[in-house]
DNA sequence: CGTTTTTGACCAGCGC
DNA sequence: GCGCTGGTCAAAAACG
C-alpha cells in the first residue's frame, strides 16, 4: 500500500489534538500552518510505520519552511540593498549628466566668446531672457537682437551662451537672473540639444525591435531611399508629451542588423530596465555636445565609460561619431565580429511570447532561465569555448555600470514576482507591453507588417 | 470599446 | 521655383 501525505493532511493532523500514540508537534511543525492547503503530494513507500514516517516528513517539512522563511527575509534584505544601490546609481548618473551638460555649455560659451570677441559682449550683457523662448514663441524683435536666430543651431548657440552667462561660466549664478529663469534656460538647452543629436545602436537581431524597457507608440513608417526595408518611427508613450523618439530600420546590406536610433531625453521617470540605456544615450548626446566634438570627428571610441552601460559589449564595441549638419549621430556598433560581441539570441526561442515576454520591466528570460535586462540582449558568442557565464562574468568584472544594471534587473525581478508569471502570458492585444511592439514570431520577415 | 497600428497625405528642409 | 526626401499627422483599420 502506498501512502500519500499532503500538506492538507499535515495541517489536519496538526490541528487535531495529539494523543499519546503520536509525537507532539514540534515548534517547527507548528509553523507549518502558514503554508496553506497546497497539494504537495509526497509518495511514501513504507506503509508499515506510517505514523513514524509521517512524523519525519513533518519535521522535514518544518525545516524546509524555516529555510523558506529565512530565504524570504534574506531576499527582502537584498531587495532593499539593491534598491538603494539602484537609487544611488540613478542619482549619480543624473549628476554626471548635469555636470557634463554644464561643462558643454561653458565650452560652447568660451568657443563663441573666442570667435566673436567682444562684439557680443555688450549684447550678452543685455540679452533678455525672452530670447531663450522657443522658435514659435519668439518675437521678431528677438530675431533682430540675436542676429538671425533663423536656425536651430543659432538657437542652441544662444541658449548655450546665455546659459553659460546665467551661470557666469565659473558657476556663479548671475544675480540678475532668477533661479526659475536659469532652470528654464537649462531645460530648454537640454530640450534643444537632445532633440538634435541622436544615438544609433546597430545590433544583430532576428527580431523587428530591440526591447529597451520603455513603452513606444508607432506613429509612422517610411521606406527610405536606397533601403527597401521600411523605417519605423516610434515615440515614447510612457510619459505625457515625452520628446523621445526612436527609429528602427534594417540595414540594407545586412538585414540581420537592426539599427535603432534614439533621439531626445525622457521627461518622466523610467523603469529600471530603461535607465541604463536612457542614461547612455543622454551621455552620448552630451558627449557630442561637449566642446570636444571636433576631436571626435570620425574617431572611434572604445571602452568609453559613457557607453559602458549600453551593454556589456560596450567595452569592446565600436562607438563612432558621425557629425552631420542637421543631425549628428553617435553610433554604437554591436555587430563587429572581432570581439566578443553580443548578439540577439536567434532561433533558440520558438515561441514569440518568449521573445517579448517583458510586460513591466523589460527583462528577458534566456533559454537557460537567466533573466537579463532586455537592453542586455540574450547573448551568443562567436567563440565556441566561451560560455554565456564567461561573457557575463567578464563583462561584470570589467564594467561597474553593467554591475549596477544587473543589480537593477535582479532587484526588479525580486521586487515583483508577478513579472515571472507575466513572462509566460501573452500581452494584451498581441503587443509587447514592454516595447509596445507587435509580438511577432521570431523569424517573421521584416515587412511592413512586422514592425 | 479603448488602444495601437497602418498608411496616405502633408509639411519642411535641402539641393539643383 | 521645383522636385526629392525625411519626418510627422491623422483618419481608418485592426486587435483583443
Amino acid at each position: 500500500m502506498e501512502g500519500k501525505v499532503t500538506i492538507k493532511n499535515i495541517l489536519e493532523v496538526e490541528e487535531r489534538p495529539y494523543d499519546n500514540n503520536k509525537d507532539p508537534p514540534s515548534r517547527t511543525e507548528e509553523r507549518s500552518n502558514t503554508v496553506g492547503s497546497t497539494l504537495l503530494s509526497l509518495s511514501l513507500n513504507n506503509s508499515e510505520q506510517p505514523h513514524q514516517i509521517q512524523g519525519q516528513t513533518l519535521t522535514q517539512m518544518g525545516l524546509l519552511r524555516i529555510k523558506l522563511e529565512e530565504a524570504k527575509k534574506e531576499n527582502q534584505n537584498l531587495r532593499a540593498m539593491l534598491n538603494q544601490i539602484n537609487e544611488n546609481y540613478a542619482a549619480l548618473n543624473n549628476r554626471l549628466l548635469l555636470v557634463m551638460q554644464q561643462h558643454q555649455l561653458s565650452s560652447s560659451f568660451r568657443k563663441n566668446h573666442d570667435l566673436q570677441g567682444n562684439r557680443h559682449d555688450a549684447e550678452k550683457s543685455v540679452l533678455p531672457t525672452r530670447q531663450f523662448l522657443k522658435m514659435g514663441e519668439r518675437s521678431p524683435s528677438d530675431v533682430t537682437i540675436t542676429e538671425g536666430f533663423a536656425s536651430a543651431d543659432n538657437i542652441e548657440k544662444n541658449i548655450g551662451r546665455n546659459l553659460a552667462y546665467a551661470h557666469n561660466v565659473e558657476g556663479e549664478v548671475n544675480s540678475q537672473m532668477t533661479s526659475e529663469e536659469t532652470k528654464r534656460i537649462e531645460d530648454q538647452a537640454t530640450e534643444v540639444s537632445c532633440r538634435k543629436a541622436r544615438v544609433s545602436i546597430r545590433a544583430r537581431s532576428d527580431f523587428s525591435v530591440m526591447g529597451d524597457g520603455c513603452q513606444w507608440r508607432k506613429y509612422g513608417q517610411k521606406t527610405a531611399k536606397g533601403n527597401p526595408c521600411p523605417r519605423a518611427y516610434y515615440r515614447c508613450s510612457m510619459g505625457t508629451a515625452c520628446p523621445v523618439r526612436k527609429q528602427v530600420q534594417r540595414c540594407f546590406k545586412d538585414e540581420t542588423i537592426l539599427i535603432t536610433t534614439y533621439e531626445g531625453n525622457h521627461n518622466h521617470p523610467l523603469p529600471p530596465a530603461a535607465r541604463p540605456l536612457a542614461s547612455s544615450t543622454s551621455a552620448a548626446l552630451n558627449m557630442f555636445l561637449s566642446g570636444s566634438t571636433t576631436s571626435l570627428h570620425s574617431s572611434t571610441l572604445s571602452n568609453s565609460s559613457l557607453f559602458s552601460s549600453l551593454s556589456s559589449s560596450a567595452s569592446t564595441a565600436m562607438a563612432t561619431f558621425t557629425p552631420s549638419a542637421s543631425c549628428p549621430t553617435v553610433t554604437l556598433d554591436l555587430t563587429q565580429p572581432t570581439n566578443k560581441y553580443l548578439q540577439f539570441q536567434k532561433a533558440t526561442l520558438s515561441d514569440h511570447r518568449q521573445q517579448f515576454p517583458l510586460p513591466l520591466n523589460g527583462y528577458t528570460q534566456t533559454s537557460s532561465g537567466m533573466y537579463l535586462s532586455s537592453m542586455f540582449p540574450t547573448m551568443i558568442t562567436p567563440e565556441k569555448n566561451l560560455t554565456l557565464v564567461d561573457v557575463v562574468s567578464e563583462a561584470i568584472a570589467k564594467d561597474p555600470s553593467l554591475k549596477a544594471a544587473l543589480f537593477t534587473a535582479i532587484s526588479s525581478l525580486i521586487g515583483d514576482p508577478q513579472n515571472i508569471n507575466n513572462n509566460s502570458q501573452p500581452s494584451k492585444s498581441g503587443y509587447d507591453p514592454c516595447s509596445n511592439m507587435p509580438a511577432i514570431p521570431p523569424h517573421q520577415p521584416y515587412t511592413t507588417q512586422s514592425i
